[in-house]
DNA sequence: CTGACTGCAAACCCTTTGCAGACCG
DNA sequence: CGGTCTGCAAAGGGTTTGCAGTCAG
């Protein structure tokens, strides 16, 4: 299964637009890695975009791939799934909470939402299989690191 | 900041009940470890408990703390935030949409939800810092798993 | 042309594992 | 006492980095 043609199509314009913009170059690894993640349905990992990609660009390096991805990532037209460059975490708070995750420092705070508790999932996400928990994670940039930015800046 | 008091010792009580009924054994270590993970609201990764740990037995190693780590976790007295011992996942859907993770292959599915979208978040996660995301993460074992599973049980 | 990008290889970091001795129950 | 658990050290796997050559703009 594949994303739609169109899709695919459009997702390449903004990117092309937005590597403009960036002032950076638009290198033909970059261009053939961007296609694939954009037209897999799948998430896929460093190791497959790397095995798909190579067998338009035979010579291309894992570390090639590596890096093209993280600087998809840093222009924003692709996201990592789970800020998880970072270590393992541990929690043992086993009751029902929700994270804040710092994208800066990759600090997790819990917070607790009823509204959020007293949600029914759509069928779309039941079917997918059984489920063992439902929580939401809110990305963003905490209080003390915008501090630290600003400071910075001053 | 640390947990409150009665909480901390009442995590430790289900804590001592749950090794028991699994029939392993209490050891010095493993009480401390999750002391530590238990009285913290860090969320901690290893490191970061190995530090706490060693100044209560200062001969413990980073690797009894991974292995108590992951015994606890098996143990499921403690949780993992993000199942992220494996590699990084890239998506280049930017629109908004949730993730059905299966805890068994790692596959992630995505699923839209106007009800989830709709939703306001709680001050409490708001306050933390700026948001730049918020999304549900629905853990579970998909249906592929299922089947195997069964397969396997015949 | 020139600085940014790639391929290669080696380093890096977090985490896991094999082994022998120590300790819980 | 027996089997599990610990500490030590070394390996493992994913990811990053330094370097020199290459290529897009």
């Amino acid at each position: 299964m594949k994303v739609d043609e169109f899709e695919v199509s459009r997702r390449v314009e903004e990117f092309k637009s937005a590597i403009q913009k960036a002032g950076a170059k638009l290198t033909h690894q970059r261009l053939i890695i961007f296609q694939e993640v954009a037209s897999s349905l799948e998430h896929p990992d460093a190791e497959t975009v790397f095995r798909a990609v190579r067998k338009q660009i035979p010579t291309i390096s894992l570390d090639t791939v590596y890096r093209t991805l993280n600087f998809l990532s840093d222009l924003g037209v692709v996201s990592s799934l789970s800020p998880c460059r970072e270590r393992m975490r541990f929690d043992a708070n086993l009751s029902r909470h929700h994270h804040y995750v710092c994208l800066e420092c990759g600090k997790v705070m819990d917070f607790k939402s009823m509204e959020l508790d007293e949600i029914t999932l759509p069928v779309s996400a039941m079917e997918n299989g059984s489920i063992v928990s439902t929580h939401v994670e809110v990305r963003g940039i905490c209080n003390l690191c915008l501090k630290r930015q600003t400071e910075k800046t001053d």
